[in-house]
Formats: structure tokens, sequence, C-alpha cells
RNA sequence: GCGCCCGUAGCUCAGCUGGAUAGAGCAACGGACUUCUAAUCCGUAGGCCGCAGGUUCGAAUCCUGCCGGGCGUACCA
């Protein structure tokens, strides 16, 4: 919040610049304001001398002294005394921001005012968007690498949401396919084989445990009724009805719910997918080869043609993806994104392309590819299979570490990195446990504020509190993080990268337990002691508010 | 072979659209509980940012090539 009054500062001082011919337009919107690493550099600091050198020199071929243009910049802002303490010309040319105390100690009234809603964009964009993520057929329950998804997925949502979108989460899927006649064929035979009948067990069926439950369940409804069914479908159903149950427990369990699951059948029903064929066929994009229906994809850069109806005359699972998009993209969503598992990657261009030819603007989807997660027990990899169900599923973790830890160590690394789920560090529940140092920090705020309550301090308003008394650096230290947090919400929502936040929170924590350390909340001083007191509900607020940003909780008691 | 992702401290990883002297946690070593929760804190040590070039005032970050790991490269999803 004090960032961007700083850069509303430094636009019009460089609008003021341009005014007097001191340098030209152009370098508008290419300059950094950060947060220097090393102490000594100030608050802030700007590389703006710096650009402008650098165009003014592009401009006219003459070398620019970027100090110089500093000087120049550090003139025109001399008349906001109220911001700074000291600005400084630094290095080769870098403004240095020495911001007043007074500046810090005022996001605290603006933190406890706001409470829950710290952090959360001001008003909503009127934007919505669309976020795509789990999408597991029902052959199984969810593993770990679901997990991952449906952690990222629904704390994107939630940073969307926070920052000021209309969200929808939608969990796509299919029930038609081969993998699903497998399934069936699969309880088939688990069913006929817990009858005592003959039974052949399909060579690439899934051979899970929970085929057996699903084979029970329907004896105990049916009894042997269906032992000379030569269809599928009763089977196929049940074991759909089964694991979607299960599939949406676990998720309940993790707190995320779907505002709409979208059958692939559907757009079979509705006719989308002919006409996404005769819409590419119009347009020239299509071709018969070997009796199958092949989409031009050389025309959008790629290296090879691809089919989107097989000789047999079934699609490919391309060609319902590129209709689902544009239904998407029919319903008028501003933005699209899809969550896909690192193995979806060759999908990605081709429903790009799709989108395109058909004459939608590709750029309002953003796909989020993760990698995979391997599975850390005693130093070794698990290594795991769906089919041969040796995997771990996102209950049983659930049964060892529960949601919080869960969800903290799926969001650890950002998308793109390989995680790496140490079971034995996360089951363990030791205090190397990062999840526990920040929710530590929290209950250990909540149960200072309680401690004050019994003692009959903080009756106060924040109003008659004397904040200038916070000046102690680790104070100021906090007042900062704090106040950067609502930027940092709305940067982790735009970039789509939850991560941030869980960096954010360890470090705050740090801050929290560091100062705790080394100075009292509750002393003789009273008016220190409700000083420091609205700090600490300041920092509670701000660490409760992105532990349930993430979907966590945020404990009063340890 | 081709495409995408990754390569940063012993291990797991941050590093915001290029910025000043590269960070955290864990592990190792040494300290701190008559004090608001020791699930905490303080200190020490640890690095040719995979390798080689290039771009420029300035590169872990951008470009090219190579090496190593992962995922794809289906008329599977």
């Amino acid at each position: 919040m004090i960032k961007k009054r700083l850069e509303e500062c430094l636009d019009q001082c460089f609008s003021r610049g341009v005014e007097r011919g001191l340098w030209s337009e152009t370098a508008r919107e290419s300059y950094a304001v950060e947060v220097p690493k090393h102490e000594g550099q100030g608050d802030y600091a700007t590389n703006m001398a710096m650009v402008i050198a650098g165009q003014e020199k592009k401009a006219t071929g003459k070398k620019v002294n970027p100090r110089q243009v500093a000087k120049q910049l550090v003139e025109l802002l001399a008349d906001h005394g109220e911001l700074f303490a000291e600005i400084a010309v630094a290095g080769p040319g870098f403004i240095n921001f020495f911001m007043k105390p007074a500046v810090w100690q005022a996001v605290l009234p603006v933190v406890c005012a706001a409470n829950e809603s710290f952090g959360l964009a001001a008003e909503k964009n009127n934007k919505r968007v669309l976020v795509e993520f789990v999408s597991a057929n029902p052959t199984g329950p969810l593993s770990i690498g679901h997990g991952r998804q449906a952690v990222l997925g629904d704390t994107v949502s939630r940073l969307l949401e926070a920052a000021g979108y209309e969200v929808e989460r939608e969990y796509y899927y299919n029930d038609a396919g081969r993998q699903m006649r497998v399934l069936g064929e699969s309880t088939r035979a688990r069913y006929l084989e817990l009858l005592d009948l003959p039974a052949e067990f399909p060579e690439d069926g899934y051979q899970g445990e929970y085929i057996y439950d699903i084979a029970r369940e329907l004896i105990a409804e049916k009894g042997d009724s269906l032992r000379d069914v030569v269809e599928v479908t009763p089977f196929k159903e049940q074991a759909e009805r089964a694991i979607f149950k299960d599939i949406n427990a676990t998720l309940e369990r993790l707190g995320i719910h779907f505002d709409r699951y979208y059958n692939e059948h559907s757009l079979y029903e509705e006719g989308h997918i002919d006409d996404v064929v005769a819409g590419l066929r119009a347009k020239g994009l299509v071709y018969e080869k070997d009796k199958a229906v092949w989409f031009k994809t050389t025309e959008f850069g790629q290296n090879q043609d691809r089919v989107i109806i097989k000789s047999s005359g079934e699609p490919t699972y391309r060609l319902p993806d590129i209709a689902y998009h544009r239904e998407k993209f029919k319903r008028g969503y501003d933005w699209m994104v899809d969550i896909f598992g690192a193995d979806h990657i060759a999908t990605v261009p081709d429903v790009l392309a799709g989108i395109r030819a058909l004459g939608y603007d590709d750029s309002r989807v953003t796909v989020i590819l993760h990698q995979f997660v391997t599975l850390m027990r005693d130093g070794k990899q698990v290594k795991m299979s769906t089919r041969k169900a040796n995997f771990i599923t996102v209950d049983e973790l659930l049964d060892e570490v529960g949601p919080d830890v869960m969800r903290f160590f799926f969001l650890m690394r950002k998308a793109d990195s390989q995680l790496e789920f140490d079971l034995n560090l996360a089951t363990e529940q030791s205090r190397d446990n990062p999840v526990f140092y920040v929710q530590y920090g929290h209950a250990r705020l909540a149960s200072i504020i309680r401690k004050a309550d019994e003692q009959g301090l903080r009756a106060g308003k924040i109003s008659d509190a004397d904040l200038g008394l916070l000046v102690e650096p680790e104070e100021e230290n906090i007042l900062k993080a704090i106040a950067a947090y609502p930027a940092l919400v709305q940067q982790a929502a735009h970039d789509l990268e939850p991560h941030r936040i869980v960096f954010y929170l360890q470090e705050l924590a740090g801050l929290f337990h560091s100062y705790y350390n080394k100075h009292r909340f509750i002393s003789e001083d009273r008016e220190l002691t409700m000083a420091r007191l609205w700090l600490g509900q300041g920092l509670r607020i701000v660490l409760g508010n992105g532990l349930r940003l993430l979907g966590m909780t945020a404990p009063d008691k340890m």
C-alpha cells in the first residue's frame, strides 16, 4: 500500500520532468520500484534514472549520466516531505528512499479496521474467471498427483477471489471412454468372483481393493441378479457412482467444492462435437487420410498434423477438449485457467490451436502445468501406478497428516517444480514441520491477546494508542511486512502463484517469533503495552488471513 | 530425434517484468526457558547459481550451444 503511493509520486515526477524537457515520454512504464536486498539501501529503490538515461542515449545518441538524472529526479520529488525521511542517490544511479517511521506505523489502523478483509481487493473487478482442475475420470480414488492439482486449483481460485474476480470452479470428466469400459469389466469380474462364479479379469483391469468394495455393494443391493448380464453398463454405472462419491468425500475433507461438474458426454448430445468438426472443415483445416480425420495443426506451428477422429469413428481426446473449451468461450468468461498435470502437455497446443482455428482468442486461456509429485518414504522414492493400485491415495495421506499439512506441503513449491513429498516429515508432525511454525505463530499471538484481555488491557481504540512508540527495528520490519501483504496477494493472484503466500507467511511468522523472544508485549509501560498489543493484533490478522487464503485453519491454541 | 519443465549451500527449495555484497528451512556445530505457549529464539559454518559463449552500464534471471534429470512426442486420456 505504501509502494503504490511511492509509485504514484514517481509517476508525477516523471511527467514533470517531461514537461520541463529533461527527458522524453518513452521511458515511462519500464522502470521498477523494488525493495532492496541490503540494508542501507533504503526501504525502496528505483532504477528510474538508469532507465531514463538508457532511453535518452538510444534516442539522441548522446551519453547521459544516470546519476545526473537521479539528482534531477530527487529535486522534483522534494515536496513529498510527509513520506520520506531521506532520499539518496547511490551506486550507478539508483535512488534509495528512506520512509518516515510514521508511514509504517500508519498501516496498523488500516489492518485492524479491515480485519478479515485486509488483503482482499477493495472492489470486485467485474471479471469472470473459470478455473478447471482435478478433472479426473472416475476410475479410482484420487492419487497424490490429483491432490496437488486439487489444492493448487482451489488455492488459485481463492487467490483470484481475493483479487476481486468472480470465480467458478469446474471439474471436467468423461464416463464414456475405454477406461470406463475397463472399469466396468473389472467390476464385473470381481462381482462374479465374489459370487464364486467363473470370471475373467481384464488384462489391463483396475486391480485396486476398492473394486471389491464396489462389487460387494452391488451384491448387497442386487444379489446375483446380474450374473448373466452381458452389458457392462450396470457395473460401470455402479462403479462410477461409488467412485465419484469417494472422490467428493476426499475433496470435501480438503474443503474443496466445485461449482459445476461438466460431463464430456453432453458435448456429444448437444452436437458440439460435430459442430466443431464442421467449423474446422469449413476453414479447410481438416482432411481425411487412412480413414481417419486429421486436424492441420501444422498450420499452427506444430511439426505434425493430429488425428481428431479415429478410423473407428471415435473421436480422440483432442476433439472433445477443443469443443469443451469452445463452450467455455461461449459462456463468456474473461479468463480461463486450466490446471493440468505435466503428462497432459501434449493436449495444450492442440486445444489452443483448435480454439484459434475457430476464431477465438486463445490468450484468454492460461494453462498451469504442474510437475509430478515424488513421494519419499525413509529417503527412498515410492513408485506408483494407478492401475496396479500400489499408490498412496489422497485419502490415506489425509488420515495421516490432515488437510492443513497437506495443503501447505502441496503449495510449498511452484507448479513448475517437481514436488518432493516427504512422508516421514509430513506424518511425524515434528517441530521441523513448517506448517506448525506458521500456525504456532498465530496461536501464540492469540494467546497473548487472551492474556491481555484477562488483565483488562486493550480497552481503548487504536486511535488512542501511541503507535509512534513502535520504533524498534524489529517492529519496523514487521510493519513493513504487514504493509506489503495486499500487494503480494494481488501479485500472486495475477501470476497464479500461491507458493508466494506460503513463503511470505513463513517469513512473517519468523519475524514475529524472533521479536517475541527479544521484546515483551505486556510490560509495566502501559502506553508501550497498548501500542504493542495493536501490533500483535495486526500480526495475528495478517497471519490468519494468509492461512485462510490458503484454505488452512488459523488456530487460537495449539 | 523433436517439444515442454527443471538444474542455485550436504538435502529440499525461494529469488517479483535483468539491478547494487545470491537467500530461507532442514541437517552439522555452539548457546538461551524464575519472563506473554521452547512446536520458539540467538550464533557459527556452508556457493565458479550445471558447463561454455553472447546481449549491456549490469545476468542466477534474456539469447545460442552442450551436459544431466523429469514429462510428453498415439487412430490412450
